[in-house]
DNA sequence: CTCCCGATAT
DNA sequence: ATATCAGGAG
């Protein structure tokens, strides 16, 4: 994939997909988004929205996420899935905060990914939209699979698909190129069913024909 | 590589 | 009934 090209679908994309707010989480501070970002794995984001009130409602803050019981926790986050290990992981990153950043959330990647179920995925989320850092591309399972449908990078590695999209693309479009591919794979080309007629950019990608075809057809 | 795990779409 | 969902840890 040429840089020219990769230019030309981003433009696409936003042009589809215009938008003031580039988060589908409902946090309103850093805090908020790192915890609702760790909670966000695996998970669709209408799910996490949901628990989102009574968690900070129960919890506003890191010291009361820190002190928090598991099992109280483990029932306010259970529809998100895996709320065992993300109960652990939220209440371990709220301690971190207290004992290591005076209770705040640190803005540098190297901080961030040593809290306790944050990786370079959440990672790159909380930067670009706690703090408005464009550090890294955040590669989540839309960016990964349309990154290989439409042929931004041949690998299935998330951290080599981030680096051939930082590769592809400008700096100050490292937020957006997640948010648009995203925004593209849950509207228009799903996991499942990707709906490749009415695709506007499916002249560029190199999918129809393959996979694509194969999986509307089974319907 | 497996495991964590409930909600939702197909 | 099964695949998938703003992944990360062991």
């Amino acid at each position: 994939m040429d840089t020219t090209t990769a230019l030309l679908i981003f433009h696409r994309l936003v042009a589809i997909y215009p938008h003031t707010e580039t988060h589908f989480l409902g946090f309103t501070n850093p805090f908020e988004c790192l915890i609702l970002t760790i909670l966000s794995a695996q998970t669709t984001d209408a799910t996490v929205n949901r628990i989102a009130p009574a968690l900070f409602e129960r919890y506003p803050t890191a010291e009361d996420l820190a002190a928090a019981d598991p099992a109280e926790l483990e029932e306010i986050i259970r529809p998100t899935g895996f709320y065992h290990a993300k109960g652990k992981n939220i209440i371990g990153a709220a301690a971190a905060l207290i004992a290591r950043y005076n209770g705040g959330v640190p803005d540098r990647m190297d901080d961030l990914i040593t809290l306790p179920g944050v990786g370079r995925k959440t990672a790159n989320i909380v930067l670009h939209h706690a703090f408005g850092i464009n550090a890294g591309v955040a590669v989540d399972t839309h960016v990964r699979r349309l990154s290989q449908r439409i042929g931004l990078s041949e690998t299935a590695d998330p951290e080599k698909i981030e680096r051939d999209l930082m590769a592809l693309y400008p700096q100050e479009l490292w937020g957006e190129i997640t948010y648009v591919l995203i925004r593209h794979g849950r509207e228009v080309c799903s996991a499942r069913k990707p709906a490749c007629p009415s695709c506007l950019i499916s002249n560029i990608c190199r999918y129809p024909g393959k996979t694509c075809e194969a999986t509307a057809k089974k319907t």
